[in-house]
DNA sequence: GGTTATGTTATTTC
DNA sequence: AGAAATAACATAAC
């Protein structure tokens, strides 16, 4: 479950550990120093894109579920514990992800001018990178976290289909104000995943991503690896137009 | 049993 | 050296 806005949620779910001291530490995972987190307060929870960082007194704990991480609060999962972490007043499991121990100050690591979730999401930043990248097709960018933090291919494929562009389309043939929609899309479309994590409402959510009929005019939905990235496009032929050099 | 899937990084190859 | 392709990892569902 690895969308920035799916981070987010976790995080709303677990903020209930703040103020609590670490007891103990267990899984499999290697990166950690169980002994160091030991004994911890848990200070501050955020997230990075995909990433959610647990801030102790002196360290933080960087988690990213990767594309088959599970978690559990208070309860646990039948398969291989990664990370687990005991507080006061209940637990927090991690199974099959990425667990990083960083000890660097977060702002020398990060720039959450990129994380479409952070309100300091730059869109402009995000366009200039973009139109540094002319040649990559829209939905390989798109997925790019260096530009659009966060952005997962079930956004990729909602933000293209609302904006009716092709997600075969190079980045250089589009012109600069629809790039700029594509981008507030990007925002919009995550934030509108959060709510509906937060409703509950997931089910219903997507409109292409994994459907099969266009909502606007019923036709047969593509379905194929596209990009560089090989990644599924869900799209429609007719009503999402595909921009072609721009010749003469 | 094969294929597919919300992702990223390490290694190999050119 | 550095870009680009390939492999690797993890897991459940159809």
């Amino acid at each position: 479950m690895p969308e920035g806005p799916q981070m987010v949620f976790v995080k709303e779910q677990t903020e209930q550990f703040i103020g609590q001291v670490v007891l103990e530490v267990k899984g499999k995972t290697r990166n950690i120093p169980f002994d160091l987190v030991k004994g911890q307060e848990l200070t501050q929870i955020k997230t990075f894109g995909k990433e959610i960082l647990f801030c102790f007194q002196e360290n933080v704990v960087r988690v990213h579920l990767m594309f088959f991480g599970k978690y559990a609060i208070n309860g646990e999962v039948n398969r291989p514990l990664e990370l687990g972490l005991s507080f006061e007043d209940g637990d927090l499991n991690f199974y099959a992800c990425d667990c990083r121990y960083l000890q660097e100050p977060l702002e020398r690591m990060y720039d959450w001018s990129t994380d479409v979730l952070s309100e300091s999401f730059d869109q402009e930043k995000a366009l200039q990178k973009l139109m540094r990248q002319p040649t990559q097709l829209i939905c390989d960018a798109l997925l790019d976290q260096n530009i659009l933090a966060g952005v997962g291919n079930g956004i990729k494929n909602e933000v293209l289909f609302r904006a009716r562009l092709h997600p075969e389309s190079q980045v250089d043939h589009i012109p600069e104000a629809i790039l700029r929609s594509i981008i507030q899309e990007c925002v919009t479309q995550s934030f509108r995943y959060l709510d509906s994590k937060r409703e509950g409402t997931v089910k219903e959510h997507w409109l292409v991503y994994q459907q099969k009929e266009c909502p606007r005019d019923h036709l047969p939905l593509r379905k194929e690896k596209i990009g560089k990235g090989q990644r599924s496009g869900y799209f429609c032929e007719k009503c999402q137009v595909l921009f072609h050099p721009v010749t003469g």
